[in-house]
DNA sequence: ACAAAAGTGTTCTGTATACACCCATGG
DNA sequence: CCATGGGTGTATACAGAACACTTTTGT
């Protein structure tokens, strides 16, 4: 379990390594992160990041994979690296160093049950709680990096279901840049890229109209990849 | 010493946190790279980045900054954590992660004694040879982050003395993107920054002509980081 | 009929790129 | 006097930014 494998290794005279995970979802607008109350010693009913030591026999990359998949069920999903947290003192326990994840989930398609289970939950990214020890840093660089990311890669298609429409698609943006984009603009920009598949089927849940929905190309994806290209969007 | 504190501590029970350095400098032309030749088991006589680990009462950015200092005489100067290194195979002795840091260096300002000293030697980026464990792969690594971190922070400054001329810093920016630069844009792209301070003084060092030396303007980098900018150079 | 979101084009402006010649100097 | 690298300006193309109205349809 997430807490438990670090609790039952405390020793004063060597040195853990654990990994936490910043995990983003996207709902209703709004950028989510995915943190859960401890329910033991030490720190009990404190909001934390999820994360686990590193098995001895373990890569890192994959506790952080194992760590994601108990909480949500999910693997298979993007998730990269963020830092590693390497502060003497960050711990007052014990000396431990982590090296913090994020990850992006289409946050339909989480495992319920699991979360529930493990007294996870999702917060606006703008009401995140205090977090123990450096988590709320991990959560302020892992929103950087994303912004960051952005810029260069399309970031946004992790996030969002399998088949979304334009203006959702800025929503996310929007929440991601925290400000207000241009609706021509922005439509123009993605679709220019071409990296988005048209379909025949609208989705009607935020309008009357209905918007059209597409699918991400990620042929064409790999293609853009090689030339290298652009994806700033202001 | 970068070599005896990890292999002391051999034992096959637990983890270790290290840290390897891939430090560049830049000199004539080309981007180089510090590297030495281990002089103890394991792995005698072969290449190997400069790396320590990490004391268990010590961060783990001060544990880099020590092997720096250690080798190059060097505090200060430009670093930054690469990535981690996480593998459980990574390093068939001992289970063993590595923290990468990539250190920017001016060439002309380290303590030759104290590398000399440690075997260590100046590679150019073409030719540094086979390397230890995965510190090629390191290297790879870092050289792709200075690409694309040339793109919006002014990296080139870290390299060179503290006066340098404009054909200099493209010079580096050619070696660091490895494509040939037009001297006329790349001129106006950096002046028009307005992060050089022009000195009277010339470096007649590679024309007769002599090109007029600058120097980088710290507190007007402050505000352009502020604003937002594009470093962008081809 | 109206409210609410989806969808559509054009103009302007700034910035990246391409490109060729004169300058200063030491030897 | 000439070889070598330093320094300068202009024209063009492209991409980002600003901006307003029509369409669709459920209620």
């Amino acid at each position: 379990m997430e807490e438990t494998d670090k609790d039952s290794y405390i020793q004063g005279d060597r040195m853990y390594v654990a990994t936490d995970c910043v995990i983003f979802g996207f709902d209703e607008g709004n950028l989510k992160l995915l943190i859960f109350k401890r329910r033991v010693e030490p720190l009990r009913g404190e909001w934390s990041l999820i994360g686990s030591v590193v098995r001895l026999e373990e890569d890192v990359q994959d506790a952080a994979k194992r760590v994601l998949k108990e909480i949500t069920g999910l693997d298979g999903v993007f998730m990269e690296e963020l830092k590693s947290y390497g502060k003497a003192d960050r711990d007052p326990g014990y000396r431990c160093i982590s090296i913090a994840h994020y990850a992006l989930i289409r946050i339909g398609e989480y495992d319920k049950e699991l979360v529930k289970k493990h007294g996870a939950d999702w917060y606006d990214i703008d009401e995140v709680p205090q977090l123990v020890l450096d988590h709320n840093q991990m959560v302020k660089d892992a929103l950087e990096r994303i912004k960051r990311k952005a810029r260069y890669k399309p970031i946004g298609f992790e996030l969002l279901p399998e088949k979304f429409s334009i203006p959702q698609l800025q929503r996310l943006y929007e929440a991601v840049y925290r400000e207000q984009l241009d609706a021509r603009n922005f439509r123009k920009k993605v679709i220019s890229l071409n990296v988005l598949n048209k379909l025949e089927e609208k989705d009607k849940s935020t309008s009357k109209r209905g918007a059209f929905l597409y699918k991400f190309n990620y042929v064409n994806y790999q293609k853009l990849l090689r030339q290298g290209f652009n994806f700033e969007i202001s």
